[in-house]
DNA sequence: GTCTATAATTTGATAGAC
DNA sequence: GTCTATCAAATTATAGAC
């Protein structure tokens, strides 16, 4: 149902990021947004037209979403074992907030990816990891760290950071976890994470 | 189309395993599958009743491959180290054979839970922990490793294995690799992973 | 077992009144 | 801007001839 006080174009997105999450692209109906939003198909093709521009829409701010925060640290003046510990802290608190934006992701680019690639921008991300190949470099040669690609290095913090978010239903059934279990973990996580990675190229 | 050979029925179970995984129990037809089996939506349904019961077919197959291999390792009297780098090994090796089964799972579970968990038996994974759990207590007590929980050693193997195949898509994208270069990425994560996880847990 | 025909709904999208 | 009515196409599933 829309919320009191907001017109029906922003009640139709909120409904349209909500249902998109829950459902997929295939699985959501125009008919289900507009009843979530509490107004009729005819309005939702009024302000969008067709499902997909809509959906282009939604997904593009949320693709945006996955490679914000990031980049800014990546760039900054920090040794490379603190910007670990903060890449990760701040990846796990902002999965927390928006838990099934990694599994929304994913599954549209699988079985979307015409609509996915259109809405993809091109992301500047070959810089920022330029800048991270020269840091790893320098710290290599100062006998701080093993060499690493730095594709290696993200992958790796990426899988250990964003993995239990993409598993949290099967990992919670098949580990007997509650809610309060799972978050547990994940505050864990923001400690042994950047260990694990930490040990595995630190040389002394 | 149908393989020469094979009767319908085998036709259809392969066409729908192959359109499901592609496209999703949302955004598969049966028309879809009959057209891949090269026969009629009224033989889909003479042999599997519904569309919804097909599915169950396939993804409780799928499902069961999902924690094949890994059970009788588990359970081998073999030093955790080697446990760890054969587990590895075999599980990308398995997951090259299978490159989307682990999309398939955690959109099926995440769009149609109802579906899935019906689908879902009981699985023996408690006892497979158990004994794990036995085994990191006795190399604990032997000063050989730290102590950590057998579910969380065995989310981060499985973190850093599955997660490339999970974002493949996107990992060639962002990293600008094609098919081979991810390959031999792979391959060489058979070597890397084993060793960010035994440098995690090692005393000595 | 296999097909065509068809029923019953639902889908995305538009037309037109107000 | 918002609604009802409606279209054409696609959907799952069944009936019935052979």
């Amino acid at each position: 149902m829309g919320e009191i006080g907001l017109n029906t174009e922003e009640n139709i997105r909120n409904a349209a990021h909500k249902i998109f999450h829950q459902k997929g692209f295939d699985g959501t109906s125009v008919q289900d947004i507009a009843t979530e939003a509490g107004t009729t198909k005819s309005m939702v093709n009024y302000y969008f037209r067709t499902k997909e521009k809509l959906f282009s829409e939604i997904f593009h701010d949320e693709f945006r979403n996955l490679f914000s925060s990031i980049g800014g640290f990546l760039r900054a003046d920090l040794p490379l074992k603190q910007k670990i510990e903060k890449i990760v802290e701040l990846d796990i608190d902002r999965l927390i907030g928006m838990p099934d934006l990694p599994i929304f992701i994913l599954t549209e680019v699988h079985h979307n990816p015409e609509i996915v690639f259109n809405t993809m921008e091109n992301l500047p991300v070959e810089i920022v990891l330029n800048v991270l190949d020269n840091q790893i470099k320098d710290e290599a040669a100062k006998g701080i760290i093993r060499f690493i690609k730095a594709r290696d290095l993200m992958l790796n913090i990426q899988a250990l950071t964003i993995f239990p978010f993409l598993g949290k239903p099967m990992l919670m059934k098949i580990f007997g976890m509650d809610e309060t279990a799972f978050m547990e973990m994940l505050q864990q996580r923001k400690k042994e994470v950047p260990e694990i990675i930490w040990n595995s190229i630190k040389k002394i």
